[in-house]
DNA sequence: AACTATTTATAAGA
DNA sequence: TTCTTATAAATAGTT
């Protein structure tokens, strides 16, 4: 989608391979942040460019947000991931979106906005960013803890599995004696 | 894209959610290949469905993002020095711990502080900041990957225990036939 | 950084 | 699910 169709390769112009990079890279992100809010999944991008800079995109998801993060608070008092300090803010607004309508107001009224509602703005804003890196954090453990969960249950499935496998080729072996060995056995006798 | 310009908010109808989901996800996918094929890079998406399910993309068909992470942490020794992606700051402190020292300084000597010290101080804090969520979200990719690796491992060797024992019980069977029946069997007829 | 001619992605419909 | 198609969105090359 441009001027012209471009081949499926390398862009050998150092120049222009940069700048498309700049450009697919942010449209990545935008792709990635759509998805997570359409569709209400988390989504992390990750690219690692050849000189060895990493850039990443993380999403968050505006569902039930408050209700998420006293949950992780209630289940997870890990002092490692404990979920950014709660400075007591609280959004005055209900959802997500709600903020952002907010923000593209302040985006478009321009400069007739004062500083005090702009602090304010930025709280709220900080504040959603805060419950949606709990909620990042939450949704990331909990997927660790169900492949934990499953890694268990795989285990043990295969340490039975081995048990039987055990019993049932000691049954094979005595099976596989010749013949006349088994008809001399008692189990034979009448 | 389509028919008509889609709200930027959660899709309420789970029907179309899901048809949107599937569509965009391979929509991202692809858009992350062309960016690695153009640009020579790697990329990386992982995306977590609200059910649970774990959907990732790498480019470089061999290569996992678990491999991928690893390089990264290969080539670069000590990531908590390097600037960050966003900003090219880079901290003049070597640890974190003098990071801290400052912090505690700063808030000990109260009011004798610099604006100018305060704005630089504030940077290195976001740079530590960027930092030490980059090396979180690594962390959390690493841990998921190799859980995926570990079950992938244990699945396969699930199955081919259930195999196994599979024949084993047709061996068993066989065998534990009444004795009358066996001297039957061609197999006996000697 | 903007612009704009094109290509590409995709929402809805079948 | 898969295909089609009208339309929205992304972006390659230009300025």
């Amino acid at each position: 989608m441009g001027r012209r169709k471009l081949e499926m390769k390398r862009i050998e112009d150092k120049h222009s391979r940069q700048v498309t990079f700049s450009k697919r890279r942010l449209g990545l992100n935008n792709k990635a942040r759509q998805l997570s809010v359409l569709c209400d999944v988390d989504v992390a991008v990750v690219v690692f460019s050849s000189c060895g800079n990493l850039y990443e995109y993380c999403s968050g998801s505006t569902e039930s947000v408050d209700a998420m993060v006293s949950r992780y608070h209630k289940s997870c008092p890990q002092p490692e991931e404990r979920p950014t300090q709660d400075t007591g803010i609280s959004t005055r607004f209900k959802t997500c979106n709600e903020l952002l309508q907010s923000v593209k107001r302040v985006d478009e009224e321009g400069k007739d906005v004062s500083m005090s509602d702009m602090t304010e703005l930025e709280k709220e804003l900080n504040a959603a960013l805060m419950h949606t890196r709990s909620r990042k954090t939450q949704l990331m453990m909990e997927r660790v803890s169900s492949l934990r969960e499953q890694e268990k249950i795989l285990s043990d499935e295969n340490k039975e599995l081995n048990r039987q496998l055990q019993v049932a080729s000691a049954v094979n072996q005595y099976c596989s004696r010749p013949p006349q060995k088994l008809r001399a056995l008692p189990l034979f006798k009448d």
